[in-house]
DNA sequence: TATTACTTTATAATCGTTACAATTAGTTTA
DNA sequence: TAAACTAATTGTAACGATTATAAAGTAATA
């Protein structure tokens, strides 16, 4: 379970050669841990009991480092706060319009999209990124 | 050409009960005939010429006002600019990594990945965006 | 023409995020 | 273990995109 990601992620943090300081490892277990997406904010807030003295960039210094790690991947969506994903296998998101949570989705990689516009634009395409947007279960039934 | 696509959008304006002034019309324009996806900066100085003494305020104003009304989606990327583009046909877009630029791209819509979701997830789904990620054309030859 | 509502303008404010310099704390070496 | 080295944290100032606000201007309407 989630004590056995949180081992395999500061084992390649130290890999990398990166510190392993209680702020770090509080926080990479808190995105582990959660199964939301929480932004950055609410990641300070969650850990601010444990450490009165943390500071926001703090969470954004080493939110910055699990991305560039590849352990994290950064959700942006306009102008609202990014959200932060811990990466475990590919997979889509579904957002809900009304309350803003985001559902994780399988689905086999769009390959074939990939290729068909590297063939009509001459990009030479590395990635994509898909979000679905609709409303939620609960919200549904609220309104 | 797009001086029709301008009446069009002009029509639709008047008969959300929208007055057109001269910024409006120029702004409209200028994402009109501009092939590109400008930002509100962008745009604002684009027709500083013309109208010396505009206001951002009022690029943001009447792109929110087009948004509204339809005739213009916001593409948002993060922390930078969010970007404008003329509603026409749906479509997606291929972004370069390097320089940024963004390139109109044609795919049939995803609908299977909107039913599938909708199945699995509950959401009651809307819509999707897709953004295909790459090196363009001239970045390559550049490095 | 007077009234009304809508727009623009200029500027201040907001909010997420980053830069910076000073301090603190892991890590390494002796 | 202690000194030395380097990386990380902290607090705060700064930044940039966007929005809020209030005053002034402009079009539409009676």
């Amino acid at each position: 379970m989630s004590e056995q990601k949180i081992s395999e992620a500061i084992h390649t943090l130290k890999h990398a050669g990166v510190r392993i300081t209680p702020q770090r490892h509080a926080i990479l277990e808190h995105l582990i841990q959660s199964m939301s997406h929480p932004t950055a904010d609410e990641i300070y807030k969650a850990l601010e009991g444990k450490f009165p003295n943390m500071s926001v960039a703090t969470v954004y210094n080493n939110l910055r480092m699990f991305k560039e790690v590849g352990l994290v991947k950064e959700l942006t969506y306009g102008d609202a706060s990014s959200r932060f994903d811990c990466v475990t296998t590919e997979h889509y998101h579904v957002i809900c319009d009304l309350c803003g949570k985001i559902v994780d989705f399988h689905y086999p990689g769009l390959d074939e999209v990939e290729s068909l516009a590297e063939s009509v634009t001459g990009f030479k395409i590395a990635r994509h990124r898909m979000e679905i947007y609709g409303v939620c279960p609960d919200c549904q039934t609220k309104h």
